[in-house]
DNA sequence: CTTAAAGCTA
DNA sequence: ACGTAGCTTTAAGT
């Protein structure tokens, strides 16, 4: 690692925020430089890869940054044409310049932008400030009129032609450049003027006849005073222009007694917010910039010196030497634990694991320990209560069918970076470990040495993350709610669901001979074959071929999506698309079935996989196969949930869902006294709250009204526009607005909440559920309304739809320790984020109802009731209610 | 190998 | 431009 040559001295790194982004901008181009979103970002990126340059260069305890707000007072007055030559602000550049203002805060640097006066005095005055208390000065800057501020300990970063290639002016380097001293600079600035600031000069003079001058008189006013006795036409030119290059010297005077808002030490460096500035990073796509911040601010910040060193050699023990060294593990310590683990299809194996603890590591290969060393790694990763791992879940899974049934988990990495991140795409050890400890990126082979230096990682990320998850006040959610949800995951992904595999089969087939027919008579109706799977050979058949009227664009095309092909049905009737549509429709169920079919285990069960840190609201997500999005809308869907039955020695599968539950968590937020009588009374919501804005009674209303106001309610909470509504509905958008109008004056409470959840967010940078979870969204101050739009309904849903899946969550641990504590056989197989699927043994069914309601309904404390539906069947479907 | 379009869930 | 959060499949681009 490189230090400063001089560690214990202090600087001051001035930044002129405007002129750095504004060069930047120019310098860069923009098409290369955006976010899938759209966000433009390349004034973004070229001032933090400037930043990152100087901060890593220069290395300062103090740093500021300066921008303008408003016009410059005294020089508009000294001269109404200052800047106006300049072209206009560009639109998206403004929006760019509040990023950086957003990163910056993240970063913890402070920023100071003052009515009517520009950065560049803000910087003079903290440049004498910062000289006066004794403290190298370094300014950054674009703006040349900087170069009069330049002495003995003041110098300036100038960029060159990339932004991450500065230039130090020194008095020697001004001099050699110009000519001139920096003292003399501003007379020679004068004097050969400035285009950018619409200051004219002296005509026909350059940077050498000005420091001719200027050498030969000494300064400016000297020069002028005996411009009489300088000849030629540049003499003439001098004494015809002498107004303007003396208004030139008034302006470009950087004045250095602002008052300013606080002082040199208010700027000392004091390390970033690393969870902002992380998801901020993210936000931008800045991938390299973001490690590069990691590693200039990641060690500084909480890892302490162990965090660099090295992982200790391995003890390899035999199964003799296992037991002792075992035994010497104090019972306090941290023990770090991980494995070759592989799991596929329910079936899990692990060869090797490595321990890591105090300043030791060990590998162990299990096929080497004879029973008494086995015994005792069982003993220990039962027994010991302060195991940590990443991603522990797999892990746990594997070691459990590999001699050591009760392994488990006290902490985990990877779920302590999913709660101070939950945005992050991914959570992989080595990208963590770099965030948190700037250690550098290993490679990712598990040789036996890279297994002990994942454990070796692990020991040295748990404090970190301990630190920042109590930083967060997210403690009580890693060891309250995701600890303990892991363990019952795992335990659900084992267990597995039955399937009647000789049904699924059939049903296969049904589906796919189906599917087929419908594609032959979708053929015969425009006679010849087209794929029918293909959106671009569809759109030549739709568009091109039978001139059907254009639907609404994609961004290869026009869209050929059920709702727009049912709609082009409905204008041309031409039956090609009924069995288009049909043909859809089937193969879909079909893909589905067959999917299912590949992941069934041999002892005849799905294992699904729950993601614990996939959704950023906090909800799970299930892949391989996802079983939380099992068709159920149509009768034909619901067929495939036939499938699901109850195992070998069950009698019933058991479903329980929260009924509405996002609305009563919405009722209780809002404290909306209407919606939560409503709840109160039982009432059948919907119905409900379509009297109300209907103005009829509860019992008058329609089916129609009914389904309008259900889906407008559902809508609300996502964050729907009168558009939006208007087009689920098929009304028009006056009508949608009326709707919503009516909805909002009947549940005021409800608009407020909303509102203030949105301004909330955007001033503390992050949204928090019932329980603290955050979800950070920077993109809420985005310039850019769509990015901002966006970000404004994902922060109208996260602390609903995250408040939702702590309830859930916390149930699901309740249900658990309920069925096992009751000495129950029955289990819990599945959650599908408001339902909870129990494979109910024989006898068990009222004890699992009642485990079930209670756990459930008591999973949190609303000021509504919290409504459990409960339903037994011999299949999913059947036990539907 | 990645992206887009499509469609399924809560 | 226009409702949140996910996963999987296929076609078609690189």
């Amino acid at each position: 690692m490189t230090q400063n040559d001089s560690p214990t001295a202090e600087s001051l790194l001035l930044i002129d925020g405007h002129s750095m982004a504004y060069r930047a901008y120019h310098a860069l181009p923009p098409e290369k430089f955006s976010t899938s979103t759209g966000q433009t970002t390349n004034a973004v990126f070229g001032f933090v890869s400037m930043l990152l340059t100087a901060l890593e260069a220069e290395r300062p305890t103090h740093v500021l940054v300066a921008f303008d707000r408003g016009r410059p007072a005294f020089r508009l007055e000294e001269h109404p044409g200052y800047k106006a030559g300049r072209a206009k602000t560009p639109p998206d550049f403004h929006g760019q310049v509040e990023l950086i203002e957003t990163l910056l805060e993240a970063m913890r640097i402070p920023v100071v932008a003052l009515e009517g006066v520009e950065a560049d005095d803000v910087l003079a005055t903290y440049a004498r400030l910062g000289e006066e208390a004794g403290i190298e000065v370094r300014i950054a800057s674009g703006d040349k009129d900087s170069f009069q501020l330049v002495r003995e300990g003041v110098s300036v970063l100038y960029p060159k032609r990339g932004m991450s290639d500065l230039t130090r002016m020194t008095p020697e380097a001004v001099s050699e450049k110009y000519g001139v001293t920096p003292a003399q600079y501003r007379g020679q600035a004068a004097l050969v003027g400035e285009k950018a600031d619409n200051l004219p000069g002296v005509p026909g003079v350059g940077e050498k006849t000005a420091a001719k001058w200027l050498n030969k008189y000494g300064d400016l006013e000297a020069l002028l005073a005996h411009s009489e006795e300088i000849g030629g036409k540049a003499g003439e030119n001098l004494r015809a222009h002498r107004e303007a290059v003396e208004r030139n010297y008034r302006v470009n005077r950087l004045l250095d007694d602002v008052e300013v808002p606080f002082t040199v030490e208010a700027a000392r460096m004091q390390g970033p917010d690393a969870d902002a500035l992380s998801a901020l990073f993210d936000q931008l796509e800045f991938a390299v910039l973001g490690r590069r911040a990691e590693a200039l601010f990641g060690v500084s910040g909480n890892a302490g010196a162990a965090s660099a060193q090295e992982a200790p050699v391995p003890a390899r023990p035999d199964a003799a030497e296992l037991v002792p060294l075992l035994e010497g593990i104090d019972a306090e310590a941290w023990v770090a634990v991980a494995t070759d683990a592989t799991y596929v299809l329910g079936l899990g194996a692990v060869d090797r694991i490595a321990l890591a603890w105090g300043e030791r590591t060990a590998v162990v290969a299990l096929s080497a320990l004879e029973p008494a060393g086995a015994t005792a790694l069982e003993e220990f990763l039962a027994g010991h209560t302060r195991l940590v791992m990443h991603d522990a879940k797999p892990q746990l899974k594997a070691l459990r069918v590999s001699g050591l049934p009760r392994a488990h988990a006290d902490w985990d990495t990877e779920l302590a970076a999913y709660l101070l991140e939950p945005d992050r795409r991914g959570y992989a050890l080595e990208e963590i470990a770099q965030a948190r400890l700037g250690l550098a990126a290993q490679q990712e082979d598990e040789d036996a040495d890279g297994l002990h230096t994942r454990a070796w990682t692990v020991l040295q990320l748990r404090p970190v993350l301990a630190e920042a998850l109590e930083g967060a006040h997210l403690t009580g959610i890693m060891t309250g709610i995701e600890m303990p949800v892991q363990e019952v995951l795992a335990r659900m992904e084992s267990r597995g669901i039955a399937v009647d595999a000789a049904r699924l089969a059939e049903l296969g087939e049904e589906f796919g001979a189906q599917a087929e027919a419908s594609a032959q008579e979708a053929y015969a109706a425009i006679g010849h074959e087209v794929n029918l799977g293909s959106p671009k050979q569809l759109q030549a058949v739709l568009f091109d071929e039978l001139e059907m009227p254009k639907t609404k664009k994609t961004k290869t095309g026009y869209t050929t999506d059920a709702d727009a092909l049912a709609d082009l049905f409905v204008k041309t009737g031409h039956p090609f698309l009924q069995h288009l549509l049909a043909h859809r429709d089937r193969i879909k169920l079909r893909q589905t079935v067959v999917g299912l079919e590949k992941t069934v285990s041999d002892s005849g069960r799905i294992h699904t996989t729950y993601l614990q840190t996939a959704a950023a609201t906090g909800r799970l997500s299930s892949k391989d196969p996802n079983l939380q999005n099992i068709p159920v809308r149509t009768e034909a869907g619901r067929r495939i949930r036939e499938v699901f039955v109850p195992g070998a020695d069950s009698e019933s599968l058991m479903t329980a869902d929260y009924s509405q539950i996002e609305m009563r968590i919405m009722a209780h937020l809002s404290g909306d006294p209407s919606l939560i009588m409503a709840f109160r009374a039982g009432e059948d919501l919907h119905a409900y709250v379509g009297g109300q804005v209907f103005g009829v009674a509860t019992e008058d209303v329609t089916p129609e009204m009914r389904s309008k106001v259900k889906a407008m309610s559902y809508g609300l909470v996502y964050g729907l526009s009168a558009y939006g509504l208007s087009k689920q509905l098929g009304i028009g958008v006056d009508e949608a607005r009326g709707l919503m109008d009516e909805y909002f004056s009947r549940f005021g409470a409800v608009r407020d909440y909303l509102g203030a959840v949105v301004e909330e967010a955007r001033e503390r940078g992050y949204t928090e559920t019932m329980d603290g979870r955050r979800r950070y969204l920077p993109a809420l101050t985005s310039a850019q309304r769509q990015v901002r739009e966006m970000a404004e309904r994902a922060a109208l849903n996260a602390p609903i739809q995250g408040s939702a899946a702590d309830i859930m969550k916390r149930a699901m641990i309740a249900v658990e320790s309920a069925l096992e504590a009751g000495g129950l056989r029955s289990r819990m197989l599945l959650q599908v984020h408001d339902e909870i699927i129990v494979e109910v043994a024989p006898g068990e069914a009222g004890q699992v109802e009642e485990i079930l309601r209670r756990e459930m309904a008591g999973a949190a404390e609303l000021d509504v009731p919290l409504d459990v539906n409960v339903g037994t069947g011999a299949s999913w479907h059947a036990a539907a209610h």
